[in-house]
RNA sequence: GGUCGAUUAGCUCAGUUGGCAGAGCACCGGCCUCACAUGCCGGGGGUCGCUGGUUCAAGUCCAGCAUCGACCA
């Protein structure tokens, strides 16, 4: 080991001051192109395809959480020798992007028709320059080590041309298709909405019951009676049989209009009155019943939001409007019979909450079950693991019902549909060149003014950034990615598209794994949103305690299937806890003189072998956690070894050592013992915490340039040294036996004790050899003597077969140490009653296993012991 | 209405094959002990939501109930 990049004559603050670390690491690595992957190499792959943030957005704690964990898998997967590509990305994001722009637009007073499309989409691009690249910056904020060499874009060039190609071999494959269909319109956007675009939202409105000609039935639509075409009543429900198959001529607000009765098995007989009207040009369930029995669309409600010349008297009104005046003129009619209040769920544009309306209209699908067969094939033939796995449950049942995926969007900002439409013979063209003319009679053609759904082409994420449709070196090596990590709200938006699209064109799984984790919310658990003004902002956080403590935070809470609950003070603990190793690398680093770290390693003795045999356990730990993605687990195995094992117990022994440098040769294998242990802990943590353990790495001795490219720590053979364990074990209760006796007795710490084992004999070579680390640590002069007798006015601790006698004589009263000794036999006759109580049933030593019988057996005679000790102790403290 | 999840210390949460409940924070007591007061030492605190069942043994498995939440309709 040598030392490579020292800085000794730096001087080391006695706190982490997290900003000037990360500002001066984080270029450092992008410069000597450790992000980057090489797809020659002839190493293990490892592929992480980021879920593409919205281009124009900013980091937000989703993208924090997600990103870190990402960030955590790769950098692990690098120092472990694999050829790691994390591949960066952004989305254009059509909808949000454009209601951004459009917003922009209307603090000037202007549209986006005042500016006609090709303008529009000119001031598209020129937000998405002038913002595109705030996210990126921000993940680099964050230590995000990906390959940026290879960002792309939905709409870059080459991600354009993989689109297309889709589109087109779909549409050749006869999967993509036009129809009219009933579809969720937002009159406000101006664009249709596929069905997990529509928020649902509880909302109180009124169930009106309306005299229907001979029959009465409820709505909370009325407006929508101008475009009834028929009614339906339950198959089955006697009541209204003989309506059945009847046309009915209602007299209404607007002259009369004729109705067809139905049966059909959709309607509740049991809701309402058991019948309902039919309005197929507005809701979908009504427009599936049309279908069924050949009833009429009647549209009164147009793209707008306002009623059609359909309408009658009410054309041009607002649809809300109408309800009311619709409501009037009936209630005038004496056409209501009653109006209930109702609860009920309307449907809302996600992205500006506008009350979407079912409408009837042409538009582009894709015929998705066939890929939906086969992706739902490929996450139970072990092809993809979902992790946790219930959530294949979830994807199991969308996969199950899917529908037809409405594609296209009336939306400027986008991919345009590779569509050509013929004026003169009225054809359609799909192709992956721009057409300039018909093929079949050579007339003026025009594209299609539609774009495609944003998870079209984030559906071949995976995939098109590794260079498809060509057969890249990229793709070769990459696909399939090792793991997708994200969250469970876009696993049907995203997930799913990803596992269907990419089975259909690459013929194997975009990602094996794919790790669905859960939401950020705040202190209170309360979901983050802008309008509760409960938004904490990652940059915020980051820049208070620092980029480690942050993502160190959120990995040590990231238990599967729980959300992650945020608040400053959670953070402060993790950065209390970075504080905490830069100090120990302090300590460490200032007590080197001497140190000569190609010098031979010396054996360890008995604390540093046992530190040695916990940093195994903690690295096999780490890495089975890791490898299950149980991030919390294994932050939480390495918090424990450096602040308990590491700090608590193994550096105060150090000290010994290093301060009271009696023997060179003792401090010399101390000190490799330090060295090598915190640059070990140091790997081991670097996925979690990059900044901090670069640094205090460097500042180390050590092999290599960097931390970033430095091998992940792999648990040894013989790592677990179960005798020192045992051992060291034995030295921890006793001195944890005389501080306890101090704390309970108050005695301060400044006090020196007297302390005398009368030591059982197998323990007895064990306390002899290292009196001195007890003495040190237990601040107590401590005698060895198996035949000693109890002092007169001393307190009493128990250590396996042996006793620890602490006097007190002089320094507390003595009816403390009684009450101390009360309060313990009690303790242990609760446990003996217990035990006891349990091995007196024939039924427990008759069928438990013998070695749980026997366990439970020596158990009982420990207690029994240490209960006589400290019933006879009594005598000595009266 | 359907599906899934949650309910463990004052708070936030761990607890992977069933074998006498853990952490962090908070709290109480004692300490500025030469790495760290963003710290050190010691301590108190839970009939594991309720009711049954399986088992020698249940926080852990099964059934039902209650409360909360998410998703889907």
């Amino acid at each position: 080991m040598r030392q490579a990049t020292p800085s000794p004559s730096a001087p080391i603050p006695d706190r982490y001051e997290p900003a000037a670390v990360e500002e001066r690491w984080y270029p450092e690595w992008e410069k000597r192109g450790y992000f980057g992957a090489d797809p020659e190499s002839t190493r293990p792959p490892y592929c992480i395809v980021m879920p593409p943030p919205n281009v124009t957005g900013s980091l937000h704690m989703g993208h924090g959480f997600t990103m870190t964990l990402q960030d955590i898998l790769i950098r692990m997967k690098r120092m472990d020798g694999f050829n790691a590509l994390w591949q960066p990305g952004t989305d254009h994001a059509g909808i949000a992007t454009q209601v951004v722009v459009e917003r922009q637009l209307a603090a000037e007073g202007k549209s986006k028709d005042d500016l006609g499309r090709e303008e529009f989409v000119r001031r598209v691009w020129a937000w998405k320059e002038e913002s595109g690249g705030t996210i990126i910056g921000q993940l680099k904020k964050l230590g995000a080590s990906c390959d940026w060499s290879r960002l792309r874009f939905t709409l870059d060039d080459d991600l354009i041309r993989a689109v297309r190609e889709a589109f087109v071999r779909l549409y050749d494959e006869g999967l993509i298709y036009r129809d009219d269909y009933i579809v969720n319109w937002c009159p406000r956007c101006q664009t249709v909405l596929s069905e997990l675009e529509v928020d649902r939202e509880e909302r109180d409105g009124e169930f009106v019951y309306i005299k229907y000609g001979p029959l009465t039935l409820g709505t909370v639509r009325p407006e929508t009676k101008l475009g009834d075409t028929g009614l339906a009543v339950h198959p089955g429900d006697q009541r209204y049989a003989q309506y059945v198959g009847r046309t009915l001529d209602i007299p209404s607000v607007d002259g009369t209009i004729s109705v067809k009765v139905v049966a059909d098995e959709a309607v509740d007989p049991d809701f309402g009155t058991g019948v309902i009207k039919v309005t197929p040009g507005h809701d979908p369930v009504d427009f599936e019943i049309g279908r069924r029995h050949g009833l009429p669309v009647r549209t009164v409600i147009g793209f707008d939001g306002k009623m059609t010349a359909a309408a009658g008297k009410y054309a041009g009104l607002d649809r809300f409007e109408c309800r009311r005046r619709i409501v009037a003129d009936m209630q005038a009619l004496g056409l209501i019979d009653h109006i209930e209040p109702y609860r009920h769920a309307v449907g809302l544009c996600y992205r500006c909450k506008t009350v979407v309306e079912p409408l009837v209209s042409k538009q582009w699908y894709v015929n998705v079950k066939p890929l939906a067969d086969v992706a739902l094939a490929a996450a139970h033939d072990g092809r993809i693991t979902i992790i946790p796995a219930g959530w294949t449950k979830t994807y199991d049942q969308w996969m199950e019902n899917i529908r037809p995926w409405c594609i296209s969007r009336q939306l400027w900002w986008g991919h345009r549909i590779p569509a050509w439409h013929c004026e003169r013979d009225g054809s359609v063209h799909v192709s992956r060149t721009d057409l300039t003319a018909c093929p079949s009679c050579g007339g003026p053609v025009r594209q299609d003014p539609d774009v495609l759904d944003t998870w079209f082409s984030s559906g071949l994420w995976p995939f098109s950034t590794l260079g498809w449709p060509d057969d890249t070196v990229e793709l070769r090596t990459w696909y399939p990615t090792s793991v997708l990590v994200t969250g469970f709200d876009i696993i049907f938006f995203w997930v799913a598209r990803m596992a269907m699209l990419g089975l259909h064109f690459m013929k194997a799984e975009p990602f094996r794994h794919v790790y669905i984790h859960a939401l950020v919310r705040d202190a209170e658990g309360q979901k983050m949103s802008k309008s509760k003004g409960n938004v904490v902002d990652p940059l915020a956080i980051m820049g208070k305690y620092g980029t480690d403590a942050f993502r160190f935070t959120l990995a040590a809470f990231a238990a599967q299937g729980r959300d992650v609950r945020i608040s400053d003070e959670r953070v402060e603990g993790y950065r209390n806890f970075a504080n905490k190793l830069w100090n120990a690398a302090r300590l460490v680093l200032s007590n080197l003189d001497g140190y000569d770290p190609e010098g031979e390693s010396p054996p360890a003795g008995l604390p540093g072998r046992w530190l040695e045999s916990r940093l195994h356990a903690t690295i096999q730990g780490v890495r089975a956690a890791l490898d299950a993605y149980r991030f919390n687990d294994a932050a939480g195995a390495i918090y424990q070894f450096v602040w308990s094992d590491f700090c608590d117990w193994y550096l105060e022994i150090a000290k010994i050592s290093l301060y009271r440098a009696e023997d060179p040769a003792e401090r010399q294998r101390v000190q490799h013992t330090l060295v090598t242990v915190l640059e070990a802990t140091l790997r081991l943590l670097h996925p979690f915490m990059p900044f901090i353990t670069e640094e205090l790495w460097q500042r180390l001795p050590h092999d290599g340039e960097s931390i970033m490219v430095a091998a992940y720590p792999k648990a040894s053979r013989n790592g677990h040294d179960a005798e020192a364990e045992r051992q060291m074990d034995v030295l921890i209760q006793a001195v944890t036996a005389i501080r306890n006796i101090r704390g309970e007795m108050r005695i301060s710490p400044a006090q020196t004790l007297k302390a005398v084992v009368k030591v059982a004999p197998a323990d007895e070579p064990l306390l002899r050899a290292h009196v001195t680390l007890i003495e040190t640590l237990a601040r107590a002069r401590v005698t060895i003597d198996p035949a000693a007798t109890r002092p007169r006015a001393s307190a009493l601790g128990v250590l396996g077969r042996s006793e620890i006698y602490v006097e007190l004589e002089g320094l507390v009263d003595l009816a403390a140490e009684r009450q101390r000794l009360e309060k313990e036999i009690k303790r242990i006759a609760d446990a003996i009653a217990f035990t006891r109580g349990k091995l007196a049933r024939p039924d427990f030593t008759e069928k438990a296993p013998v070695e749980i019988v026997d366990k439970e057996r020596e158990k009982l005679a420990e207690q029994e012991a240490l209960h006589a000790k400290l019933v006879a102790s009594l005598s000595w403290v009266g």
